[in-house]
DNA sequence: TCGCGAATGTTAGCGTGCTAACTATTAGCC
DNA sequence: GGCTAATAGTTAGCACGCTAACATTCGCGA
């Protein structure tokens, strides 16, 4: 064995740690037939006090406008969602869900709260609280070298 | 304001980091024409002490067989690597780097490193080690219900 | 008011993940 | 030795992410 410390294996822990959240999310929507990338838009729709342009929903999920027309689409097409057309801006449509979604939408988010408290319950508030902190940290660093671009090696 | 507390936007959090951190390095080896699922094979191979066929090579990056394929076809046709038939198993393939391939993995791993120091450089060295035991706990926990499934709600 | 830039949604084309189904080869068992 | 199950790689088809380019509509300034 090398000399790894974990600290080198840092950003695979967090990629692994995200993944495995979304995939026993996805194990337990499967019975609705909802991935990931599904149900997000609709509990982000459950969730808005107002009408949502498919624009702001876009927004809201951190996807770009063509990736949402196409999943739309496929959310309308198995029942979801419906898209009417905007009174005041005859350019955008808003985005409602049906009756089913709004039924299913109910056990979705009884499904993450369930599944957030599972998963963390191995971690103490405390140290839960400290790591939190720490990786707000890191990722408010993140965030920086994202919009610096890679910092200068030597003195210009 | 609603009373949301910042535990419920963990996986949030895990998942942005993550997303972040591939964003940054995608970033900074975008000059080498390699995205994320391009590099990481070059690097597995680069590391590998004998020569790996698709299948180790799918086991290692975690990713099934057919994805290796065409991404191995796109690595093929722009010269990073070449698939040579397996004299013991001629249903095999040895997948070997290119002379620029294995070039370019040095300054691929240095690129890894560089930027998981500057991403890590905000967090104090024993405070990261007690996250990432957080996060390992976490991580543990998640790989049993990704097994198990939901645990029963109440007495069966 | 009119004309032009900005915003909204869409299509087209690609990269990268998956599963299902196929071919060629190997290995194991009678 | 020959049948059969397993393994290696591939193809086909879908889900979802992206950018580029486009039509429609809005809104603002001359």
């Amino acid at each position: 064995m090398p000399a790894i410390c974990a600290e080198q294996h840092f950003g695979y822990l967090v990629k692994d740690l995200a993944t495995l959240w979304r995939e026993i999310i996805d194990r337990r929507l499967e019975p609705l037939g909802l991935s990931a990338a599904r149900w997000q838009p609709l509990v982000v729709l459950y969730r808005a006090d107002e009408p949502l342009t498919q624009s702001m929903l876009a927004a809201a999920l951190e996807i770009e406008a063509p990736t949402l027309v196409r999943l739309l689409d496929r959310l309308d097409r198995d029942g979801w969602i419906e898209r009417h057309r905007c009174p005041q801006d005859r350019r955008a449509h808003h985005v409602v869900l049906t009756p089913r979604a709004l039924q299913a939408c109910a056990d979705i988010e009884d499904v993450l709260d369930r599944t957030r408290q599972e998963i963390l319950s191995v971690a103490g508030k405390r140290e839960l609280r400290a790591c939190i902190d720490v990786l707000e940290r890191i990722r408010g660093q993140a965030l920086q070298l994202r919009h610096d671009g890679a910092p200068p090696r030597k003195a210009p």
